[in-house]
DNA sequence: ATTATAGTACACCTTATGGTTAACTATAAT
DNA sequence: ATTATAGTTAACCATAAGGTGTACTATAAT
């Protein structure tokens, strides 16, 4: 899978780290839109919109072809594969953490029985 | 799983989106230890790293316990288990891709054949 | 009692972030 | 040719973020 560094994972995260961004990522799972139609939810200035597209742009997690005078905005989903592996590797922890609690019921039940 | 809501994942990805953050986190999956012994390999003042733990603990991904005069930090992997989930929405978007992709290069294999 | 160590709090600085309004460019429609 | 629509750019503002040095608190060691 693709190398990304840490600066490039500081982008990807930083641009999760808005709730306005995550939803327009969101909106553009069900297909690619104008940024009229993407921004409509939103009551934040055209600028405000702008600028959050084009920091979901930097990070790669979102991409536009122009067609005439409209943006058109498709989700990038690889920057999220990124993620998805980094937290990968910290599964073991909370999986070992449930396994503990898991453990420990299992014993409470034994001492019922 | 634990419902987390809009400003909890801001937070979460917002601890994340530092390299210095994501280190020390990546530290303490050896061992929990000292603020001094995590502190060790970055070349901040004391103060910074102070800061650095205090955005990891708000953030849930550290814990702390106070034994006399020193902090023993420990890595607190839930808010990860949140990203993890919170990723997994997505995941069906790469796939999907990667699968195209996969369509493709078989597809070119046959012609080959 | 004094000194060393672990860590935080405070005041400050610089840059980044998220928002605004007003003005602009470029395409489309009348 | 004029007007409307899609979207960006520029200048500005307030607050947050990440860093610093100095001063402080609290525990441990001599």
């Amino acid at each position: 899978m693709v190398n990304y560094n840490d600066q490039q994972l500081n982008q990807i995260f930083s641009a999760l780290s808005d709730s306005t961004r995550r939803a327009m990522l969101l909106r553009l799972t069900d297909e690619a839109m104008s940024v009229a139609d993407l921004s409509k939810p939103f009551k934040i200035s055209k600028p405000a919109i702008t600028k959050h597209l084009k920091v979901l742009e930097k990070s790669g997690l979102l991409s536009r072809t122009i067609e005439g005078r409209v943006h058109r905005c498709k989700l990038e989903p690889e920057p999220l594969a990124v993620v998805s592996e980094w937290v990968s590797f910290y599964e073991k922890f909370w999986n070992t953490r449930l396994d503990a609690l898991n453990t420990y019921f299992t014993e409470e039940g034994k001492k019922k029985k």
